[in-house]
DNA sequence: ATGGTCATGCTAAATAATTAGCATGACCGA
DNA sequence: TCGGTCATGCTAATTATTTAGCATGACCAT
């Protein structure tokens, strides 16, 4: 895993891919819609091009348009993601950074998600006893 | 919360800012040699001005030397990473994001951090009852 | 006190990114 | 079938980024 699929973009590269990871795919039309200070069609459609020429992106054919999507599935995306996020804000612990999402301002959680994460941790802790 | 904050940033300004995100502060030196597929130190130097310039950075002495610190706390830039990441990969469920972290092969939580984590939704819990 | 080392600042050149312009072809409705 | 709309591709110019070069000053050891 490079680092460069993530240091290796420039900004619109960037803010592409991610329009493309939230939605998991989307038209020229639609990116150029999404993009913060939207710049000409032209200028996004070149942008679409390199970033396909990269290797970053590919895209399919809807009758008279193009469909673009990511090249790398979001879950490897994902994960190097976090990792990078981990490294960067949290010293690397993923607790912490768990512990930040349940607390943190920004998220309220349902009890219904409670639930789910207690699942999950539960399952850690069984893994964890079967080592 | 302007969203310029991370978009705003060219790919060199960016790595040197989550460099000083994850290590807190640090010199010239330090930072030129975290960079990747480090420039020379004159470059480094030059990418720190404009840095600072615009307001993301600043410096302190340290003798003959300078110390440089982000202008944002790591908690309010942790804030925005975590939410741009939610919305990029996680479609805003904190709370698979959480899971992610838990579950993913990124981390390997020790019992204690599990413990810590448990804490954590167990608060969340109690405080909803609060409302 | 002189030369080497290591820091700084500034500036100009080279490179990369971003942009818009224009050409082309498919399709649909008048 | 003609004209408008909306896609596409390619190319060249503008703009931003990144880079290294050089000057200066502090400090330390010889």
């Amino acid at each position: 895993m490079t680092d460069s699929s993530v240091t290796g973009l420039s900004r619109r590269e960037r803010q592409i891919l991610d329009i493309l990871y939230s939605r998991g795919k989307a038209t020229a039309a639609e990116i150029l819609a999404a993009l913060p200070d939207p710049p000409s069609y032209s200028a996004a459609r070149a942008l679409l091009r390199i970033l396909e020429q990269k290797g970053h992106i590919r895209h399919e054919s809807d009758g008279p348009r193009y469909i673009f999507l990511p090249k790398v599935s979001r879950q490897k995306a994902r994960a190097s993601a976090l990792k990078h996020m981990l490294t960067t804000f949290f010293d690397g612990s993923a607790a912490e950074a768990a512990a930040a999402l349940v607390d943190g301002s920004a998220a309220k959680l349902s009890s219904e998600e409670l639930d789910q994460l207690q699942a999950v941790i539960d399952k850690a802790r069984k893994e964890k006893s079967n080592d």
